[in-house]
This record gives structure tokens, C-alpha cells and sequence, in this order.
RNA sequence: GGCCCCGUCGUCUAGCGGCCUAGGACUCUGGCUUCUCAAGUCAGCUACGAGGGUUCGAAUCCCUUCGGGGCUACCA
């Protein structure tokens, strides 16, 4: 059993980014941050980038793009650099050959000539057997005939990892004591044919000469750890100086499948463009196979910061909750202060082109911002909600139209444009004292129809952001010519 | 198939042998409030996968079983 007793913790985040960072990435990443920022240690970001078919430089800019924008900032890692660099795999090549010439010349691994299809058939051999699949040490121990043999035939070499008899036991922080029974745990590939490293030897390599002292990844890689636990032994770590394992429990989606496309939106751009806060997603992501033991469910970064440990993460699987995720977005927009609120709503309305960006436009549109704060769950509802103060051709929802054409509307319409009128301010406390007092107190009618007409003429929709306010905000030119033109309808 | 992980309301969770006729949140349903929509507020629905033990006592400990998931690559 391993310990880092007195040693400053250093976590580390190594996605490979392979496509936009998902939910799942995330999720390990917020704790990663959340544990090292709790015991006031290093949070690491290294790019595991070793299986260059797959990850691209845009994935690598979109994922640093993402931490940063979640608030995940790292001290070590891309940008900012540090003195275990550099912390792209693809820029340490050298560095794992070196280790795996010295496993070679320890006789920790081997040079393996076995062909895929040859492979392939012992596992199948294996699999009909109902025998544990894996590597059956074909090239352990090859005479130097055998390798020059192969070699004639020109077969090329993977480099192979020999797993000794006996088990692998470590302390998995969530998990707690795992045992793994080397016969379930083949010899395995260190270094492919075209000497390029394999995520088993570069992850390992790396926590070590990187100084990690904890690994908190997900528990797909729950039974992969024996194999990086025997890099560490090959390499000649100490068993005090191995990083300690927290495996975390999967985000689901709602199929019980993992978290895709299919059952719900995993990648994190997609709710940036949807509109949720950095905060509201680390907040549900944080609750998400983690509680605080207590009944809180509004948690700040900062409040997870001082509140997280590993011990309190769960170690069942979690499925993703698109509705708690609104439902705390919606608490967080309501949080924000205006100015804050403006500065996030501003590039959705351009972005829908509600406004362009004038000073006068930004001026109403923090005007407005206060009345629709609580209606919204998505920062991207708000176009929506205000186009109706920017629209130039302004017309009455088809849907609506219906509604106030008979002459009991009218006649609402006909007195509110008289009651409105001489009115010198134009407050919607003096809008709405007119227009009850008229239309309710005097012409007898009930709020909703009443007020229901006026907010179809001056809104052109029968949902709408509070009346009086929102007739207020349109300005009194606006407001009595889209009454005027309503009683033309 | 083999190895491994997991199993409390629909969902996220609290619970770590008696405080549990199982608490909170989201969802859903109904009420209140009300100019629409929201927000707020009150109430309600609904859970310890099953079967055996251990114990005076089990959601909590043990075993079995069933169910879900992961790994089983010259992916990570």
C-alpha cells in the first residue's frame, strides 16, 4: 500500500482529448481541481496525446479553451508551463523510449514478433476455451535464433511489458482495497512496432517523473492500474512514492448507457452555446457522484474548494439530469448582479442578432435585463424574451391575432390608448395605476383578459415579461402606435 | 465467456446497527399568490433489487442470487 504521507499533493487532469471535452471529462476534471485546490496543492494538465490518429490540435486547443472557461485554471500544464514540462506526450517521446530501452536492458520487457492476426487467433483460441483472453507469452523468452528467424521474415517488434506471478494490491481512495490476480493480467504492449509509446507506459512514465501524487481518472481505467503500477516497479519507484488511485464512478445518461449524443449532450461546448453558466455546471457536476454530507445543493467554487474530499465521492455510477441542470442554472442566473448578468447576455443577443450592440440598445437592454432574470433557465432564451423591445416591423403573432380582433378588444384597446395618452410620465407605476383604474375598476373587466389584450397589441404575444414594465421599457411613442396599429387588425 | 466495479424515491443523493413509520434536491401532480409566463410558497406521489443469515434490533454486517456497467487493443 502506497502513501504520499508529508509530500505536497499534486493531481493531475490528462484527457486525451480524442473530441470536445464531455461531461465525463469535466466531472474528473472539477474534482481534480476541487481536491488539489481543497488540500491547497498542485492541479497538473498534461495532454495525452500518444495515439496521434485520434487526438488533433483542435481538440487539444478546444480542451484548454474549456478549462478555462469552466474557471479550472491549472498550475502546471500548457501555457503556463513548469518545471516537469513538457506536458503534450507527443513532445516526450524520447523520453519513453529511454525508459523502455532500460525495461528491455532489465529484462522488465521483451521484444514481442507475434502479427495481429496471430494474436487475434489466440484470443479466440482462448475465448472458446473459456479461458481469460490475453497474451500468452509466445516471445518471452526467444532464443537468439528465434529473433533472427523472425527477423529474416521481416517481422517487426512490439516492446512488451512481463508481467511476473503473484497480484497487484493498492488502496483505491474510493474504491478501497483492490486486489488483481496477475493471471488476469497479460504481458502488455509498451511501445508499438513503429516505436511510438502506448498510453500504459506514457501515463505511468509521466505521474512519476511529473511527481503526481494522486490520480483521480475514471473507473474505466479501474483495471488497468496493475499495468501502471508494474511501470512504477520497473522503473525503480519506491513503493511510498507511488500516487495514490481514486477511481470515480461514471456520468450516465438517462439510457444507462455512458453519457453520448444518443442519451443526452455530452460535449461541454454544447451548453456553452445553450447558455449554462461555468458555475452552474461545476455546481451539478459537483453533485454528481459527490454531496457534501449535508443537505447543501448550491455550491460555489469556492465553497467546493473548502468542502471536497475523495472519501465523500461515491463510488456508484451517476446519470445526467438535464432538468436539475436547468433547474440550478436558473438559480445562478438569478444570482447575478446586473452588470454580470448584462456582460453574459450581450453576446447571445448579437449572436441572434436581437441587437447589434449600440450603446442605446445595451442601455434597454440592461433596462430590461431585471424583469426577465427569473424567467429564463438558459442564457439562450433571451433573444426571445426581448426581441419584442427591438423589433422594427412590428407584428402580431399570427397565433395571437385572433384574440383581440372582436369588438370587446377594441374597445379595451380604445380606452387604454385614451387613459395612456396624457400620461407625461411614463412610469409603469403610472401605466398600470391608468389602465386598471380604467379598464378594471371602471369597464369592469377581469386582469387577465383585459391585460391580456393590451400585452398582445404592445408585446404581439400572449407570454410576455411583466405587462406595465415591459410597456414602460417600449417607450410611449412605441407602445400607443402598436396599439394604434392593433385596432387596425 | 473471463476478470473487475456498482445496486436507497423516476433522477441526484443523506444514511455508515437503534435518532428511519428512511431526510433533502430535481422532476411530476394539486393548492396559494397572480396581468401572461416565471419566480416564490404549501401539500402530495414515489425508494432501501431479491432470498437467506448474524443480531434484542439491519437500508446499514456476511453469503447467495438477480440486475446494470467497465475492461478484455500495437485506444485511452
Amino acid at each position: 500500500m502506497s502513501t504520499t504521507v508529508g509530500k505536497q499533493v499534486k493531481v493531475r487532469f490528462a484527457p486525451s482529448p480524442t473530441g470536445d471535452l464531455h461531461v465525463g471529462n469535466i466531472r474528473t476534471a472539477l474534482f481534480d481541481w476541487a481536491y488539489a485546490r481543497h488540500t491547497g496543492g498542485v492541479f497538473l494538465f498534461r495532454i495525452e496525446d500518444t495515439d496521434t490518429t485520434r487526438v488533433t490540435d483542435d481538440y487539444i486547443n478546444a480542451a484548454i479553451d474549456t478549462l478555462k472557461w469552466l474557471g479550472l485554471n491549472w498550475d502546471e500544464g500548457p501555457e503556463v508551463g513548469g518545471e516537469n514540462g513538457p506536458y503534450l506526450q507527443s513532445q516526450r517521446l524520447d523520453i519513453y523510449s529511454a525508459w523502455a530501452a532500460k525495461f528491455l536492458a532489465q529484462k522488465d520487457a521483451y521484444h514481442c514478433y507475434c502479427t495481429p492476426q496471430e494474436l487475434e487467433a489466440v484470443r479466440e483460441a482462448q475465448r472458446a476455451a473459456n479461458q481469460a483472453p490475453g497474451y500468452n507469452g509466445h516471445c518471452r523468452d526467444l532464443t537468439l535464433d528465434q529473433i533472427a528467424e523472425y527477423k529474416s521474415e521481416g517481422r517487426s517488434a512490439v516492446v512488451r511489458m512481463r508481467m511476473p506471478e503473484g497480484n497487484t494490491v493498492f488502496n483505491d481512495l474510493i474504491r478501497g482495497e483492490m486486489v488483481f490476480d496477475h493471471k488476469f493480467v497479460p504481458d502488455f504492449v509498451l511501445v508499438r512496432a513503429d516505436g511510438s509509446p502506448l498510453y500504459t507506459l506514457a501515463v505511468a512514465v509521466d505521474d512519476i517523473l511529473m511527481e503526481v501524487t494522486h490520480i483521480l481518472r475514471g473507473e474505466d481505467l479501474l483495471s488497468s492500474t496493475p499495468r501502471q503500477i508494474r511501470v512504477y516497479q520497473a522503473m525503480g519507484v519506491a513503493l511510498d512514492d507511488y500516487p495514490v488511485f481514486a477511481h470515480l464512478p461514471f456520468v450516465m445518461g438517462t439510457d444507462n448507457a455512458k453519457l453520448s449524443k444518443r442519451n443526452g449532450e455530452a460535449s461541454i461546448a454544447w451548453y456553452r452555446d445553450k447558455g449554462f453558466l461555468p458555475e452552474a455546471i461545476c455546481n451539478y457536476l459537483a453533485l454528481l457522484g459527490w454531496s457534501p454530507g449535508d443537505d447543501r445543493e448550491n455550491i460555489t467554487m469556492k465553497e467546493l474548494c473548502e468542502l471536497f474530499t475523495v472519501e465523500k465521492v461515491n463510488s456508484s455510477p451517476a446519470r445526467f439530469d438535464m432538468k436539475k441542470l436547468e433547474a440550478i442554472n436558473g438559480d445562478k442566473i438569478r444570482a447575478l448582479t446586473i452588470d454580470e448578468f448584462l456582460t453574459w447576455a450581450l453576446p447571445f443577443l448579437i449572436k441572434a442578432q436581437t441587437i447589434s450592440g449600440t450603446p442605446d440598445e445595451i442601455a434597454l437592454v440592461k433596462a430590461a435585463l431585471p424583469i426577465i432574470q427569473e424567467r429564463i433557465v438558459m442564457l439562450s432564451e433571451i433573444p426571445a424574451m426581448l426581441n419584442f423591445l427591438f423589433m422594427r416591423d412590428f407584428v402580431v403573432g399570427p397565433e395571437s391575432v385572433g384574440k383581440i380582433i372582436d369588438t370587446a378588444a377594441k374597445d379595451v384597446l380604445k380606452r387604454s390608448l385614451k387613459e395612456l395618452e396624457p400620461i407625461s410620465d411614463w412610469s409603469h407605476i403610472n401605466i398600470e395605476a391608468v389602465l386598471r383604474s380604467a379598464l378594471i375598476d371602471e369597464m369592469g373587466l377581469k386582469p387577465r383578459i383585459a391585460f391580456g389584450v393590451v400585452r398582445i397589441a404592445t408585446t404581439g404575444s400572449t407570454i410576455s415579461p411583466p405587462l406595465f414594465e415591459s410597456i414602460e421599457l417600449l417607450g410611449k411613442a412605441t407602445a400607443l402606435a402598436r396599439i394604434t396599429s392593433a385596432l387596425t387588425l
